[in-house]
DNA sequence: TACGGCATGTAATCGGTTACATGATTTA
DNA sequence: TAAATCATGTAACCGATTACATGCCGTA
């Protein structure tokens, strides 16, 4: 509770935080981790280490407030406040802007008429495992659960995503006519 | 060519600008600037400044030869040297990876339940728009070339891309039942 | 010749990533 | 009680982004 300043610009992975926390409640650094890799992560990458050095930046904003365990380990425990909630009330109410793709496959096919005339068939197939794998995931995922509401609509996204993913990459992996 | 080494780990920038200059010749960090605007630019951004930033640091790493212009406004000329050309082979070589979605939109959406009712609607018809917008862009661009070559193919990818995000938001856009 | 925009950079900051380090808890 | 794994964090570096600063050129 340092700094009051409401206009402080946060990154996505400060959002990221404030949003878990406010959907499953208090929880350590830990937690969000795993919260973080079953749902989010999916879509969203970043190093564990982010979710330990993010929530103490919160809490110097009074966005989260911290409890610290006395005995043990001294492990803390991240709360939403009502600071932090309007922050991200205030964060959802934004436009989201355009979507990024960041997909070294498509860097490394734009250039690859400067490598080896095989790299493209490899990297095809590749990509093609990586995608069928990733696939096969998501479906086991949306059978478990009803994809209707608003949290569950990313992975609806994500099966559309890897199945165009497999389209593509399985014309460039079949030997050419 | 102050450094040797040629195990330094370079990221994905250094590579599009090795692979631009290689791609189109020597020129400028201003002509680095059109040809991702007009190619890589599409589907992975950074700010100029790198254009200008990393070259320099190849350069420094005599992956590139650096040449200043004498008068004028003394600017600098970049072009790949052997050197270059090999390590941006064996980034070819190596696998890519798993692609990354980063997804403004896609993260609101799931966290969407809590902010204000009306938000989900809001968002898809904001996607909606910005999608049909590029979607557009990347139709005329595809009736001018081809899509034949490699370098072309990442554009194929981003139709697919552009026409599953518009079937993911239309659902969302729609009053439900 | 004044102005606006194109072209070319630099500096400082900051978030993200990697690597390291170690304390608890469980299980054999 | 030893080993393995889970859980928790720290430190330092570095790339990326923002903001700033300014020179050149075409045109009115």
């Amino acid at each position: 509770m340092t700094d009051a300043s409401p206009e402080a610009h946060l990154g996505p992975s400060a959002y990221i935080v404030l949003g878990l926390l406010g959907q499953y409640g208090p929880g350590t650094s830990y937690d969000l981790k795993n919260w973080a890799d079953a749902s989010v992560g999916n879509f969203w990458t970043f190093p564990r280490s982010q979710l330990y050095a993010e929530p103490q930046r919160l809490a110097q904003l009074g966005l989260l407030e911290e409890r610290q365990e006395e005995g043990g380990r001294r492990k803390r425990t991240y709360q939403v406040t009502d600071a932090g909630r309007a922050a991200l009330q205030a964060w959802l109410a934004e436009p989201a802007g355009f979507p990024e793709l960041r997909d070294l496959g498509l860097l490394k096919l734009f250039f690859a008429e400067q490598g080896s005339a095989e790299r493209v068939r490899q990297l095809a197939a590749e990509q093609l495992g990586l995608h069928r794998a990733r696939l096969k995931e998501y479906e086991r995922q949306a059978d478990c659960w009803p994809t209707t509401l608003p949290a569950e609509q990313p992975l609806r996204m994500g099966l559309l995503y890897e199945r165009a993913s497999l389209a593509f990459w399985g014309v460039l992996a079949e030997p050419e006519a």
